[in-house]
DNA sequence: TCCATACTTGGACAGTTGTAAAATTACAAA
DNA sequence: TTTGTAATTTTACAACTGTCCAAGTATGGA
């Protein structure tokens, strides 16, 4: 991001980031994606196109904010040196908790935007990342011969892809179920 | 895509094709995606931009027609109705072949374009699509509750992660380490 | 209060994008 | 060879993008 969040800044920033962040949502809500442009998004935040470029490098910069802001409330516990697979469900849970949050949103922009898209894409690669960097170097393997950086990689693809079916795929899975079928595909599936 | 590559075309038009599909690999390989625009592939083609756009959407639907002419060397065998582990970690190493006659254009890519870019992730996004239509419907599952599409997207999903670590991440694998990961991976490679 | 500094804004610009219509070319049947 | 149809290319256009600069506006310290 051009900006960088985490440092404290002025609150006047603060509102006008916001106002482009809910520019997005809002039309994230009604239309696809890539007929959203930088001019419609001034125009709805009511700032001229010069602030818009102050803050974001372009239309991605401003998702990539957008995410930070809702990824915000996750609160990944990593005081355990070393996570299994106990607790990488435990943090599921929340993470589903925070997704059903937003499930309205999401449900609109699915309706609007391919599961495939480039919009979807990036919002699961973003919190691909996010889970990533939380349980890397902490994970508590079993005596294999992959490499921890490729297996915490897994470990995140595989948290998302379940919510991704849940929450993108419009399939109603409870929350005991979702754990389950998490704790199923991370414990192979397949027959051997 | 916007043409049908599988039905069959006028010399003239897959020549036309072919030109664009040339100018985007090489372009690949010497500057990152985003810098790429139509107006210099169809310098380097010698089309038209109108012929462009006659045969792509955009510049990603080239990239979608230059993967699908990679991927034709696939042939995933789909006889078996049932796919087991052994039968994805088979088939994986025919993936495993074509990516390394590819390693080249692959090394190329990736020291013009971040392993997180949009260009990457779409090539990561077209070869997941190509084995999940593969083995969907036709895998061997335990009995288990999660639904058989969701792990269908996970094998695919833990196929192309474990290339994309080899051949996009710069680590040298070796087809047998390769396949020993593959099925660490898919058989729960975290503690209990 | 004043001033210096940083931030915001408006306008302009070159380059890009995707589309639509008109003009040309290629090709196959008579 | 002629002719009609379809494929291909040309040209023109309106809109968008990202950058730059200069004028305007806040803001905080002395």
């Amino acid at each position: 991001m051009k900006y960088d969040p985490n440092k404290k800044q002025s609150r006047g920033i603060e509102r006008t980031q916001r106002a482009f962040a809910a520019a997005m949502f809002n039309s994230l809500a009604e239309k696809p994606f890539d007929k959203i442009t930088v001019n419609a998004l001034c125009k709805r935040a009511d700032y001229p196109r010069a602030t818009f470029y102050n803050y974001f490098d372009d239309k991605f910069d401003l998702l990539d904010f957008c995410w930070y802001k809702i990824a915000q409330d996750i609160n990944i516990e990593i005081p355990n040196p070393n996570i299994d697979k106990s607790t990488i469900i435990q943090n599921f849970a929340q993470i589903y908790k925070l997704f059903d949050q937003y499930h309205i949103l999401f449900q609109n922009i699915i309706d609007n935007n391919p599961i495939d898209s480039q919009l979807v894409n990036h919002f699961i690669h973003y919190f691909t990342e996010v889970i990533y960097e939380s349980i890397k170097c902490n994970l508590n393997l079993k005596a294999i011969k992959a490499p921890a950086e490729l297996v915490a990689q897994h470990c995140s693809t595989t948290i998302i892809e379940v919510l991704k079916w849940i929450f993108l795929g419009k399939h109603d899975v409870s929350l005991e179920d979702a754990e389950e079928y998490l704790n199923e595909l991370l414990s192979g599936p397949v027959q051997v």
